[in-house]
DNA sequence: TTGTACGCGTTATCAA
DNA sequence: TTGATAACGCGTACAA
């Protein structure tokens, strides 16, 4: 039986031959056609559209040493717990720039820390030239991992190893990473609260071994530096957290007249128990969120005063580093560039 | 200046030298070592073990014409519009199944259509083996594409082009895709509310040019083939889009004491649209949606009675169905298995 | 400006 | 069972 191979490829062999030069020239007709007399451009360039030609990215590759994709690492709980929308904008905004510079991405999703071998062995493998990594916990072994086969990476949220900015202990200069400044978005959020008359401001914080929550905490306290320690709850980020931690709050300090929840799932949740415990918003208590999600904030009930971060800007911005620091010539290139901080806002609705 | 390459990788020439043995030696241990003699399968490992060795997965491509990747195309504004959660917990699905295959995942999002150029250029490369393909209209070019340059897709949802199981119409025995049995799913929530004692129900469709909605409707109409047309209102699966349709179905039929969405966002806004009216939930009118999706139906107030389909599980069974199709031997393999109807399930909760 | 020829790291064929 | 060796498709020194 012949080989029954399914319709054979053109390879630039044949293009060359279709246009009567030699492969070298067609090659450097594809990748640009710098150097080359127009006249043998054009006949390369139908010849490539006559026979329906494209490039073998995996002969490419093994010569340029170039794979033109990168992964994007995200953990599987975290997805679960922070909830959809936020990766999945992020993702939109990486995948726009990525595009725009024909790279193609490379999603990998972590279950549990047992594969973290498996992603080592494929980013060792040389599948990808470059990573985006998103909210390490303190103990996540990525680092380690992208540090040891050196792939350039950009973290998504500040990596828990390094000092926020304006605090205190060692710069993280060489770090790549993208996130909003969560601390001065806290301290508007908590500040805001202040102007519209309220004395008594809780604060429902996230998880505090992620980075993004132990921030807003401190821009809390930045502005509430004698506040009462009762005041403070610690959330997961989850609607049913959130509502935990309001109810702990009122029992502790019923007489609160504001909450500034660490994100607007928690938020959701105070505003149900609030609710519940005939608290009316925003006349008894005053409530500000923080993310201002899509299909969570606008159609909460009511709707949320929020600190908005530009979720889609940052995915943006982290594709671009990468891109930026591969561009400068792989591996060993030039060292990454530092943190990039995004601004946030303060969006007025009606809970506060 | 010497050529600064870093870190030069080992390579297979490298751990035959290592071993003692032959490039081809080491090449069959690498790939399951069958027909090799244990002592040499032994020292070609521990040479593997000791240079760190990795395949390089573009040269293995290059001969093998196998790139143990398959491509996951999403459309944005689906991701939009239809909200994250469903795509994300898809993609989830379909991630474990390829990783337990050892095969990646490049994530693919079409933003409008002048993209599909750059999906076909890129699919016609060869980057990847095959396609997995989401909710495509009736008039995606996609379906196109791929079937023009061979390459094996499997969809999720229904295409429109083909014939809904129970219809009448050519059979689609030939188009592989995964949908959960959304009208026999719509048929139990309809006659769930007339055991109920309901008696002028209504249904909120989702866009019909979507296989699901359309689907939907039809169960609808299979267990009230004789309903008021005015009973039926267009939404398009946002929580907006559902109010707007509660508010014209109350106006048109102030009597309607049920309604089944098309999905739980919109029966999210018809929920707060029979509050606004002063409609009590499920004393008044009975609401039933579909989905059962995170963080909406059982947040709902009051929590949401629905349709339950098992997302994770139709993204495992989507990649399960493409691995096998290219299991057999790549392109012009076995035809595409037929399509998987998963079943659903009513799930009960306060608001019918 | 164009062409020749070599190398990228593997797998697969064929003898031995 | 093992080992040469020929592809795989492309980029790029180097020579012309």
């Amino acid at each position: 039986m012949p080989d029954q191979r399914p319709v054979d490829r053109p390879t630039l062999e044949a293009v060359a031959a279709r246009a009567g030069v030699s492969r070298a020239t067609a090659s450097r007709v594809v990748n640009g056609g710098d150097g080359v007399r127009a006249h043998l451009v054009e006949k390369v360039q139908v010849a490539i559209r006559d026979l329906g030609y494209v490039p073998n990215p995996a002969a490419r590759t093994l010569v340029t040493r170039r794979t033109g994709a990168v992964a994007v690492i995200i953990p599987e709980p975290e997805i679960r717990i922070f909830s959809d929308p936020f990766f999945s904008r992020q993702v939109r905004g990486i995948s726009r720039e990525l595009t725009a510079n024909d790279t193609q991405l490379v999603l990998l999703l972590v279950e549990d820390r047992g594969d973290y071998d498996r992603i080592e062995r494929y980013l060792a493998g040389g599948h990808v030239d470059g990573a985006l990594a998103f909210s390490l916990h303190t103990d996540d072994p990525l680092p380690a991992i992208v540090r040891r086969i050196g792939m350039p990476t950009v973290y998504g949220g500040r990596p828990g190893w390094t000092s926020g900015p304006g605090e205190p202990g060692e710069p993280d200069g060489e770090v790549a990473y993208v996130d909003a400044d969560n601390r001065a978005g806290a301290r508007e959020a908590v500040r805001y609260l202040l102007t519209r008359g309220r004395e008594r401001i809780a604060h429902i914080a996230g998880p505090l071994d992620q980075t993004s929550a132990a921030d807003r905490l401190s821009g809390y306290r930045d502005v509430l530096p004698q506040a009462d320690p009762e005041l403070v709850a610690e959330g997961d980020f989850t609607v049913a957290g959130g509502a935990r931690a309001m109810a702990e709050l009122l029992d502790r300090r019923p007489g609160i007249d504001a909450v500034f929840a660490a994100n607007d799932l928690m938020a959701t949740g105070a505003l149900r128990v609030l609710r519940e415990r005939g608290r009316t918003v925003p006349d008894d208590v005053a409530v500000v969120g923080f993310d201002d999600a899509e299909l969570v904030a606008e159609t909460a009930d009511p709707p949320l005063t929020t600190v908005r971060q530009d979720i889609e800007g940052m995915g943006h911005m982290m594709a671009g580093l990468l891109l930026e620091t591969l561009g400068s010539g792989g591996r060993g290139g030039r060292p990454a560039p530092g943190p990039v901080i995004t601004s946030t806002e303060l969006v007025r609705r009606v809970s506060a």
